[in-house]
DNA sequence: AGCACGCCGACT
DNA sequence: GTCGGCGTGCTC
């Protein structure tokens, strides 16, 4: 027989993964996917083999044995292996920290995958002999005796190690018929069954058509874009597609953005099936995740439901990938492991032959590039179902109105119109605390953050500085630091203030503010909704978190103070972005029978993208943006990745990235190289930061580019001595 | 990333 | 005389 070696992926910052010998102490050849103890330098690490290989490419003299083999079972499908190896590639994330992202914490530390671990016992057999029949052997018979006393419910396999009594010796009782292991055997894995806990609703044609398109695929590889307008039904094509999953015995995995898993979402799906539905989202505990992670696991939790990361959960009989909001920036991990949740969800669905739907009321030009292609089926919800009519879209020009916490006239006289007819109104501003700008009146300083190149907001209750960037708050000045004056004066609006205003305006309205700072409070989303659902004239105030999810039947009045902000970013993805919100927080406008109105406040109203959406509607925008991206060769039509480099100094991440790309430049298959450049803010938490942009015409050669070319700057002296990474397909420039 | 080894400054 | 600063090098 020849030796074969482990190929094992550690949680290590380094490219490769580590080979290591068998003890004689293992029984057999461990399973590729299970997790591992195994000594690395003077630690000891966790670590998942990915491979066996009898011609290991490290020098055999290095080579040491493994620890301990923790798992009997491989932890992921070979499909999931296959996912993460070529994920770590496609990003250029060291594998070892990707198969560990993958795991749930307790997992990653060596907890049991099964909560019924493998425990061992005397057979009726063995229980009938005595010690000295095991005479000859001094470790079965301390084995023999340890167990003999534990009959009822046996002893656990780790205990029994940490008793120094090895499974070798166990199992060496096992062949003589003396002892057997139970509990992780007993192990029932599940099957989906599709059982309703309410009946579907009606569909209407083009939900049916939809429908029928997914699930005719049922058991296949195939992507759809499902492309549909803010109340146009698609959360029943997910359940309706769902339903045909689950009668096949297949599992659905759905996942949805970063805030989007709320209560209300859960709810749809809990009603409507009477199946075991398991969620993974950021508010669990790490036991609780595992707990969910080991129900997806083994087959029994037929909806799993969750964030970005829920991608990796393994489900043994998958059919289905539900990606809502496929549009939305949380899909793309913004730290670490660089990876898209929703590119991956294609090729893991690729890997599972079955089919993925991308959902959105305004689907990122990616993929609406992919539907163009024919690479995706393009389905489309026309209707708003319900009787619903599409909200009215109007601008309202600032230039040269008075501005009350950036309230003009006209806004506040609309606001007063519909609350006193008893209805809801939701305003919309992207930036929390009371106000933007501290300025001196005298000498015109600004408060600034010490760490950051940017201004510092100010907040109240309590009345303190605060930085957006990196965290920073101090205690406001008294004085002007510069020229000593009193007159310092809050300029500008956060959420904060036109909440006051409000207030102010509307004294015997319920008023609610929706941004980071407000929903700290536990109970501030059921005070919301107690307050949403009694249909009673409210207004609600808040950023980006209300744009998202919600269903508000009785608000008609959407308004948007800054509409224009955001378009002067230097972000070639902005003007998607604005286009994508602006629709999106329209479309909480109106969702039950009352007509909606969207007011968008502009100091540029004639804009072409106002103009445009306003004219055609995201569609037509998305056109239009589409054919200016491949003018220029921007994603869709080309690829990027960005390197960022960060020092204590400015110019040596500049000088970093100008010597990354000069030894790039001579490469082949090098792309074009953009900076680099210092950061748009360079300064960020006391750290400079600089940019170099990298784009190609054509994916693989980026990619071949990419490997030779980071393999060059790990060997870079000067790589060492700042922190930089490379992200591949960014998603914010910023 | 850790963790050790290694050579130069202010302290019991 | 030693404790400890972080530069450099290695981890199968």
């Amino acid at each position: 027989m020849s030796r074969v070696y482990l190929q094992v992926a550690l949680p290590v910052p380094l490219h490769q993964l580590f080979d290591y010998s068998i003890p004689a102490s293992f029984s057999h050849t461990p399973h590729i996917g299970a997790r591992i103890k195994v000594p690395f330098g003077r630690r000891e690490l966790i670590g998942v083999i990915v491979g066996v290989t009898e011609t290991p490419e490290s020098p055999i003299h290095k080579i040491k044995p493994a620890r301990q083999l923790i798992d009997e079972h491989s932890l992921f499908p070979p499909q999931l292996m296959q996912l993460l190896t070529w994920a770590a590639q496609y990003y250029h994330y060291p594998i070892g920290e990707v198969f560990s992202t993958a795991l749930p914490t307790l997992l990653r530390q060596g907890e049991d995958l099964y909560d019924n671990p493998i425990h061992w016992r005397l057979t009726p057999v063995g229980l009938q002999i005595t010690a000295d029949t095991l005479s000859r052997s001094a470790k079965q018979q301390a084995a023999w005796l340890a167990l003999e006393p534990h009959q009822s419910h046996g002893i656990s396999e780790d205990f029994l190690k940490k008793v120094q009594i090895e499974r070798a010796t166990l199992q060496a009782l096992a062949k003589k018929g003396f002892a057997e292991e139970f509990g992780q055997l007993a192990i029932q894995t599940g099957t989906p069954q599709l059982k309703y806990a309410e009946s579907p609703l009606v569909a209407n044609e083009s939900q049916t058509t939809a429908i029928h398109a997914i699930t005719e695929h049922l058991g296949q590889f195939k992507s759809f874009l499902l492309d549909g307008v803010t109340g146009s039904g698609k959360t029943e094509v997910y359940l309706q597609s769902i339903a045909s999953c689950l009668a096949k015995h297949q599992q659905a995995l759905v996942l949805v953005p970063e805030i989007g898993l709320t209560p209300q979402t859960v709810a749809r799906f809990r009603s409507r099936f009477a199946v075991e539905i398991v969620m993974l989202h950021s508010g669990l505990t790490d036991r609780e995740r595992l707990r969910a992670w080991r129900r997806a696991y083994l087959g029994h939790a037929a909806i799993v439901i969750g964030t970005r990361s829920t991608l990796f959960t393994p489900m043994p009989h998958l059919g289905l990938i539900i990606v809502d909001e496929e549009h939305d920036l949380s899909f793309k991990q913004q730290d670490n492991f660089r990876y898209n949740a929703r590119d991956l969800a294609i090729f893991r669905a690729q890997l599972a032959s079955c089919p993925v739907v991308l959902g959105s009321a305004t689907p990122s030009l990616e993929s609406l590039a992919n539907a163009k292609q024919g690479r995706y089926q393009h389905l489309f919800l026309k209707e708003r179902a319900a009787n619903v009519s599409q909200p009215t879209i109007k601008l309202i020009d600032l230039r040269g109105q008075k501005l009350q916490a950036g309230l003009s006239p006209a806004l506040k006289e609309a606001i007063s119109l519909r609350l006193k007819k008893d209805e809801q109104v939701i305003i919309f501003l992207n930036r929390r605390g009371f106000a933007p700008v501290l300025l001196c009146h005298d000498c015109g300083w600004q408060a600034k953050c010490p760490r950051c190149d940017a201004k510092i907001t100010l907040h109240r209750n309590p009345l303190r500085l605060h930085c957006h960037h990196c965290g920073f708050s101090q205690q406001p000045p008294n004085f002007c630091p510069e020229c000593n004056s009193k007159e310092l004066k809050a300029i500008g609006a956060g959420t904060v203030r036109v909440e006051e205003a409000l207030q102010e305006l509307f004294p015997k309205v319920p008023i609610h503010r929706i941004d980071r700072d407000s929903t700290q409070r536990k109970d501030s989303w059921h005070n919301l909704y107690a307050d949403i659902e009694n249909n009673k004239a409210a207004i609600l105030v808040g950023t980006q978190m209300l744009a998202k999810g919600h269903h508000f039947p009785n608000v008609t009045l959407v308004a948007l103070l800054e509409a224009d902000s955001g378009l002067f970013g230097a972000d070639f993805r902005a003007s998607e972005r604005v286009a994508q919100l602006i629709t999106q927080v329209a479309g909480r406008a109106g969702r039950a029978r009352k007509a909606g109105l969207v007011l968008l406040q502009s100091h540029q109203p004639e804009h072409p993208l106002l103009q445009q959406l306003l004219s055609t509607g995201y569609q037509g925008f998305a056109e239009l943006a589409l054919a200016e991206r491949e003018m220029i060769g921007m994603p869709p039509y080309g690829y990027l990745a960005l390197v960022r480099a960060e020092a204590h100094y400015p110019e040596m991440a500049l000088n970093f990235l100008t010597e990354a790309m000069s030894r790039g430049q001579v490469l082949d298959n090098a792309p074009e190289f953009w900076g680099p450049i210092p950061a748009p803010m360079e300064k960020k938490a006391g750290i400079f930061r600089a940019h170099l942009l990298l784009k190609s015409n054509q994916r693989s050669r980026l990619q071949q580019f990419l490997h030779r070319w980071l393999t060059i700057m790990n060997d870079l002296p000067e790589a060492k001595r700042l922190r930089w990474h490379i992200d591949v397909d960014p998603q914010e420039l910023a």
